[in-house]
DNA sequence: TCTGGGGTCCTAGGACCC
DNA sequence: TCTGGGGTCCTAGGACCC
């Protein structure tokens, strides 16, 4: 049994990932600052970050801040396999490895002290292991709690360790301030901010009621629970994606409807293709827009049935894309996306109804696994399908 | 050269059902 | 005929993250 309640968890986290891979393959970009990407900031490395670039800041802005850096375009399929291979030390450290992204993983190592010793020395080995095996510089926060872990880490990079301890974790968190909470961006910041408040310890101070009033009710107890050390959720191994999407920047010129059409049935074609790779089907397909002046819109549909046809996915993007004609019409618009969502596994159904027979004993006990492997839900979903006579469709969610 | 491309989760109203 | 509460699903938007 490898699951633990009380961790302790590791959020390990790859420095400037895209700019590490860039300077682990070329080394004439070691120790200068590098930026990748070229309309905006994908990645820079430290060096970089030192003259005040960021991720996602216009390109234009960052040359001006950083003239001597060197930009370079990105090499996703290289990051990916990087990735695939942190990843694998991941998997051999513990077998209890959730990602949140292509560069950070939480792992729970409860239950392994006693095969590889404390947390901290865990920690260690797989921050040697990762740069030994990978060539990238990896920071890892450890801590009882998920979001403790990726505070710690945060503080920590680049290139850290940083282990909080059971009884420093209030010490520790208290006196950072509230951008450092997960879930805290801009908008949250600046409402707390107008209130006077700066720090962790005063978002503890204020009492769950007000900070739901300031912050509505989920961010407001989300933030109460953080500021208190309140993180009960586990690592989970296997968590799968729950949409899928691909858009385009289209630029300020205007396009022609014909135009428009090629794109979405690229980006359709794009997603289609990666739907069918990863063996899913969807049930909803959303448009996505955004105008001049960055507003932005979104028009969805959902199918009666999923699918994973490039046609039947293309035939509603085009609806929807007729339908928000008028908006496209007034406000020029900058970026067209498509996303997928209502992910379900393909071809699942076979798990629940092949027995459509009088024998109904069998089907409750197939559905009794239905229940214990994919929830009520499924079950409900699975029954209606069946009454419905369409036993093909793929219904369970994964 | 102001703003890419990929995601997650939450809220809120309306439709619909029991 | 009038009425309520509770639940799910769909749509649209928003905040946030890397």
């Amino acid at each position: 049994m490898f699951v633990s309640l009380e961790g302790p968890i590791l959020h390990a986290d790859l420095d400037a990932f895209y700019a590490s891979v860039e300077q682990r393959d070329d080394p004439a970009l070691r120790g200068r600052p590098v930026i990748v990407g070229g309309g905006v900031v994908l990645a820079a490395s430290y060096e970089a970050k030192a003259c005040g670039v960021r991720t996602a800041m216009g390109g234009g802005l960052a040359r001006r801040m950083c003239p001597q850096a060197i930009v370079v375009p990105p090499r996703m399929a290289a990051y990916s396999e990087a990735s695939r291979a942190v990843f694998g030390v991941f998997e051999r450290t513990t077998p209890l490895v959730e990602g949140i992204s292509i560069d950070e993983a939480f792992l729970d190592v409860g239950g392994l002290a006693r095969i590889s010793g404390t947390p901290a020395r865990i920690a260690a080995v797989l921050r040697r292991e990762v740069a030994e095996q990978v060539g990238l510089p990896i920071t890892v926060g450890v801590a009882r709690t998920k979001f403790l872990a990726k505070v710690a880490s945060g503080v920590a990079k680049p290139d850290g360790l940083l282990v909080v301890p059971h009884d420093g974790e209030l010490a520790f968190l208290h006196p950072l301030p509230v951008e450092r909470l997960w879930g805290v961006g801009e908008v949250t910041s600046g409402k707390l901010r107008r209130r006077g408040v700066r720090t962790v310890g005063e978002v503890a101070a204020l009492g769950e009621a007000t900070l739901v009033s300031i912050l509505g009710r989920g961010a407001g107890r989300h933030l109460h629970a953080l500021a208190h050390n309140h993180d009960p959720r586990p690592v989970q191994p296997g968590k799968r994606r729950r949409s899928m999407g691909a858009q385009r920047a289209l630029g300020r010129g205007r396009r022609s409807p014909a135009e428009l059409d090629e794109i979405l049935a690229g980006l359709v074609d794009k997603l289609a293709r990666r739907l069918r790779s990863a063996g899913r089907v969807c049930r909803t397909v959303t448009i996505r827009l955004r105008f001049a002046d960055f507003t932005r819109a979104t028009r969805s549909h959902t199918l009666r049935g999923a699918t994973d046809s490039t046609e039947a996915i293309l035939a509603a993007a085009r609806e929807l894309l007729r339908a928000a004609g008028p908006l496209i019409e007034d406000s020029g618009l900058t970026l067209l996306g498509v996303a997928l969502s209502n992910l379900d596994s393909h071809g699942a159904v076979q798990l629940a109804l092949p027995f459509d027979g009088p024998d109904t004993t069998v089907l409750d006990e197939t559905l009794d696994s239905v229940r214990d492997r994919f929830g009520a839900k499924a079950v409900t979903r699975a029954m209606l399908l069946h009454q419905e006579d369409r036993p093909s469709l793929p219904l369970l969610p994964d």
